[in-house]
DNA sequence: CCCCCTTGCGAACAGTTGTTCTAATACTAT
DNA sequence: ATAGTATTAGAACAACTGTTCGCAAGGGGG
């Protein structure tokens, strides 16, 4: 993308606002009026430029037809229960997607496009030491294996403990490796270790 | 809200549809042909009654000016730039909302419907006692005083030191409280501390 | 200097589009 | 059935709107 120009700017900028603001796009004599601008074939010129340059996309011969290129695509993903160390932890069955009361509306820049992602809510501050506090919210994808160096969400059978770590399967063990660098790995039997799903990213909201 | 009848369901449903697919709202002449209307006055005729019951919104003699009522509910927040242990932290100007190149879509769910916000990218792993890692994005709004409790950004100029913590003015101090409740608050003279904004959310994304 | 490219300007054209009017049809309650 | 309301149909109009064309101003390079 080339730099644009003060001019090309000053559109781009008011085409959101426009759009912001009246949930459609402008006129090109919209453009002309809010940008200040002589003529209607000035805009169209540097119309052409932004979208030469991918900043917006254009329906040719229809009034209005111009679509901002960023993607305005929302995910609801459904809060399908609590996770805490003394507790199983929840998994995704065909109804989460449809029965579950609480939920969380987010743009697909969080969720990487990724299908059938869920929530679950932090309940307890065991997890601080993968960095996630007291009703954070984390964001999963169930998986059953997991590759080397993934965030996912493990049951732990003999020791009856949800925990969030990195996971490293080595020779005959796997390690567990909190997010906080500074904190020691632990070291399980892979035959004690369930995994429950992986971990895309975490939600923390201060009120 | 009435309820509507088989028409209107499917006018509005092609609506959003069409809304969804090209990024601007239809003609009412697209939508006689994409609801096999055969006049434009019953589209007419039933978007003043989508209107009427709040489905949409219009702006009369504009050509698709139609707004639709329902979510309408996101947020674009610039990112401002980098918050690290030994940095200034960025405070933003006017200029963040329009000529910031990085961005982040939200929706309101996450910004609480606040305004002007804005997001800092965290550098380097000197925030742990927070319960923020590298690579984390913190959810700023700008404010020069803090209620007790409130968590914020502040910098500290005697140690030269951004920090984010938990603060609350005492009789002549201020105590700046970890996240982690299991560390240790520290305190500090009230003229050492400049407080750039307050924390009202953290997220992390994970590959 | 000239040439080429970018950018800006104004006007005109043709297709698009919201609106309105009249008439007809369907449905409901009395 | 009858009156009244809701809905549909078709057509015509005036305004809106994207496009195009000719022209000109500026700027950089040969």
């Amino acid at each position: 993308m080339k730099p644009l120009s003060a001019r090309q700017t000053r559109i781009l900028q008011f085409l959101h606002q426009f759009f912001e603001e009246k949930g459609y796009p402008p006129s090109i004599r919209d453009m002309v009026k809010g940008c200040k601008i002589s003529s209607t074939s000035v805009v169209e010129y540097n119309l052409r430029i932004l979208e030469r340059e991918g900043y917006i996309r254009r329906d040719r011969e229809v009034s209005r037809g111009i679509e901002l290129s960023r993607e305005r695509r929302m995910v609801r993903v459904p809060i399908i229960g609590y996770i805490a160390a003394g507790e199983p932890i929840p998994v995704p069955t065909s109804d989460s997607w449809s029965l579950v009361a609480d939920s969380l509306e987010l743009t697909e820049e969080l969720t990487g496009g990724k299908k059938e992602v869920y929530a679950l809510k932090v309940k307890g501050t065991s997890m601080v030491d993968a960095l996630i506090n007291d009703g954070d919210l984390v964001l999963m994808q169930h998986v059953e294996t997991a590759e080397n160096g993934e965030m996912v969400a493990v049951w732990l059978k003999k020791e009856k403990e949800a925990t969030l770590k990195r996971f490293y399967l080595e020779r005959e063990r796997v390690r567990l490796q909190p997010a906080n660098e500074e904190m020691k790995p632990i070291y399980v039997n892979p035959e004690d270790v369930e995994i429950q799903g992986r971990v895309i990213g975490v939600i923390r909201k201060l009120e």
